[in-house]
RNA sequence: GCCCAUAUAGCUCAGUGGUAGAGCACUUCCUUGGUAAGGAAGAGGUCACCGGUUCAAGUCCGGUUAUGGGCUCCA
């Protein structure tokens, strides 16, 4: 005779086995209805699930964000449903939920069209309106290896074959349609209305690029229509942040076919590119860094000694002169140990921290190309740390600081980090491996960082952290990197002369913290949707005449405060102020100043923000003393 | 690299086999106007590139390149 608890601590008692379906009638018919699966002493179960026992129960709906995903994934299976009815010749292979929505994989003969996802989704809508009863039913493996290799399911009987032999399956079923699935489910179809077909895609089996290629369809699903409409809205708006379309609109840079993934920078975005980079120089000048210049076409021989040409030729640019072969470098840290071999080093020496704005090339896989976030010509905020391994964990842990600061200078507070560890390919002892990666993860523990352990993930010549942002749509782009070496040194001969005058191989730290400044940049513009900081904006002030009159006036205060350090440009161009003004505004331009007769009488100006606040009529020197404070806040 | 989609004026886009269009931007003229679009006229295209089908191709077919969304990759 179970005693039901409720999260409120409520009991509840029955003289019999009841569902979870009961239990929620039993609390009242409305949530009856909005149930769609039930947590019994914290494990979710569908609503059908029979409780025997005394019990903690809560009910799930669509306000949770469990029943949220439950949702999502039903509406993965009402999917996988509408695809076998108007296409039986598909199999079916998974349909995980995913960020906002779902996906599911199928094999078919010939790829999904635009047309063919409508009416699947017409489908879907007949199905859900049917409101088929869910039914969960459990099977020995073998047996249900054997069902779906009987429907011709070859990759779902190869997913079952996988499960342990001596385990129980579970299957879901919904009209004629049975899907494996750990569940729980919606109680019945009825339960799903609110979703929406998003795109097709190609995906490989078993995400192995060797395997035949999937059709994946995407899409969304949500508890009610406003929470779809939203999101469809929040889309939208995602898509005015798209740093291609700003870079466009504020003339900041552009790409074209003769050289793909190479950025033609404009005057606009070369002025926030180099804000950016001297605010870096001076970052790593004050602590500690120097910073150096190295070729960009280098002899391959010396990439065939640092083993890149071993690894990655099919991704660097070659070239040739006069029978000699060169690389156009794909990285810096071989030309920086070529530095660091120039005279013996000293024990004293080090840390040696040497920094460059490296420009590199990579060949890119074509696909991969993104913007300005996945590029073929890049530079990066690059360094190497010489260092002896007793110093590795004190350089790490003031790079993790000096990556913060930074970020926190940029208005980045939304920064997600990784730890990789040992991949199976790797040089160096186990013992080394064990240091390095102690080290690094006591940086991040004594700091009380939050971060995601990747196994299996690091270079073959070390373990290393990643600082991850997010763009408009919340990917995520690897940014700030540190990344121990074991292997680089030795091979191209590093040394140095330790206390004991014995020579001895350094460690050598790479290190970015904005990764490639044309990455960065692009997620900078979508954090700030355009309208930058002040300390980066590329015009900070435009000084605009509201007749002929005041045309030499504009002129002159412009050239004050250029002479003042602030970039100032003005339109003295015969159209209204508020053509003017608007056509500023939309420009992202942080200042406005407006000069009529009055102003020039009285010797100011009149300041508009970008935001439309009317900030008054002032000085030149207030306007400065203003201006500079911003400045100097920088994006915190 | 793989799958799908897309490529038309400077930009955003319409154009379902029969003389290439719109809005904005641009040029000229009028207007000198006080905080998000003043008015008029004009100019502007080898419809990405190569090939094919057809009496006729921006439109249909094939290929190439680039871009977008995914997958894979990312030293």
């Amino acid at each position: 005779m179970p005693v039901i608890t409720l999260p409120d601590g409520s009991q509840r008692a029955f003289d019999a086995p009841v569902t979870v379906y009961q239990v929620a009638e039993d609390i009242g018919p409305g949530l009856a209805k909005a149930a769609l699966a039930g947590k019994v002493n914290g494990t979710e179960v569908d609503t059908s699930f029979l409780i025997e026992e005394d019990a903690e129960i809560a009910i799930i709906t669509g306000r949770d964000d469990e029943g949220l995903e439950i949702i999502r994934h039903s509406t993965a299976h009402l999917l996988a449903q509408a695809v076998k009815e108007v296409y039986p010749e598909a199999q079916v292979t998974i349909g995980p939920v995913i960020e906002d929505g779902f996906y599911y994989d199928f094999a078919y003969e010939r790829p999904f069209t635009p047309d063919d996802l409508e009416k699947i989704e017409a489908r879907m809508a007949e199905l859900a309106a049917a409101d088929h009863q869910v039914q969960r039913q459990v099977m020995p493996r073998d047996e249900a290896v054997e069902f779906f290799r009987k429907q011709g399911e070859e990759y779902k009987a190869e997913i079952i074959e996988s499960i342990p032999s001596n385990e129980d399956i579970s299957l879901y079923g919904q009209g004629d349609f049975v899907d494996l699935c750990r569940g729980p489910h919606v109680p019945a179809t009825g339960k799903l209305a609110h979703f929406k077909l998003m795109k097709v895609a190609g995906a490989y089996w078993r995400g192995d690029s060797n395997n035949e290629m999937l059709q994946r369809i995407y899409g969304t699903a949500w508890s009610d229509k406003k929470q779809l409409k939203q999101y469809l809205h929040r889309l939208e708006e995602a898509g005015k942040r798209d740093h291609r379309v700003i870079g466009k609109k504020l003339d900041l840079f552009h790409m074209q076919e003769e050289a793909p993934g190479m950025v033609f920078w404009h005057d606009s975005g070369w002025t926030v590119y180099r804000e950016v980079e001297n605010y870096i120089r001076d970052l790593l000048r004050n602590n500690g860094y120097e910073e150096v210049r190295t070729p960009q076409v280098i002899d391959k021989v010396l990439w065939e000694k640092s083993g890149h040409m071993a690894k990655f030729s099919d991704d660097m640019f070659m070239t040739a002169s006069e029978n000699r072969e060169y690389a156009i470098k794909p990285m810096n840290c071989p030309a920086h140990l070529q530095i660091y071999n120039q005279g013996l080093k000293s024990y004293r020496d080090l840390p040696l921290r040497m920094a460059e704005f490296g420009c590199c090339h990579r060949n890119e896989l074509s696909g991969a190309l993104h913007g300005l976030m996945r590029v073929r010509g890049f530079v990066q905020d690059d360094a190497h740390i010489f260092c002896t391994e007793d110093q590795i964990e004190s350089e790490v842990s003031a790079f993790i600081d000096l990556t913060f600061q930074a970020y926190k200078d940029f208005g980045f507070e939304d920064v997600k980090l990784a730890l990789s560890l040992r991949p199976e390919q790797r040089v160096g002892s186990d013992e080394l491996w064990d240091k390095a990666e102690a080290d690094l993860k006591s940086c991040l523990d004594n700091k009380d960082l939050e971060y995601k352990v990747q196994p299996g993930e690091g270079a073959f010549y070390g373990p290393k952290i990643e600082f991850t942002l997010l763009d408009c749509l919340g990917r995520e782009w690897q940014c700030g990197t540190v990344q121990l070496d074991f292997s680089m040194p030795e091979r191209l001969d590093a040394q140095y002369v330790s206390e004991e005058g014995e020579r001895r191989t350094p460690v050598m730290i790479h290190r970015a913290i904005l990764g490639s400044l044309e990455r960065f940049i692009g997620i900078l513009i979508e954090q700030y949707a355009g309208s930058l900081p002040l300390w980066l904006s590329p015009v900070q002030i435009m000084v605009m005449n509201i007749t002929d009159r005041q045309a030499d006036y504009a002129r002159e205060i412009t050239e004050t405060l250029k002479n003042r350090g602030l970039r100032a440009s003005f339109d003295l161009r015969n159209e209204k102020i508020g053509f003017k003004i608007r056509e500023h505004t939309i420009q992202r331009i942080p200042y406005l100043l407006v000069v009529g007769d009055k102003e020039q009488e009285s010797n100011t100006v009149a300041v508009r923000a970008r935001n439309g606040d009317d900030l008054g009529t002032m000085g030149l020197d207030e306007l400065t003393e203003r201006l500079n404070t911003e400045r100097a806040r920088r994006g915190r």
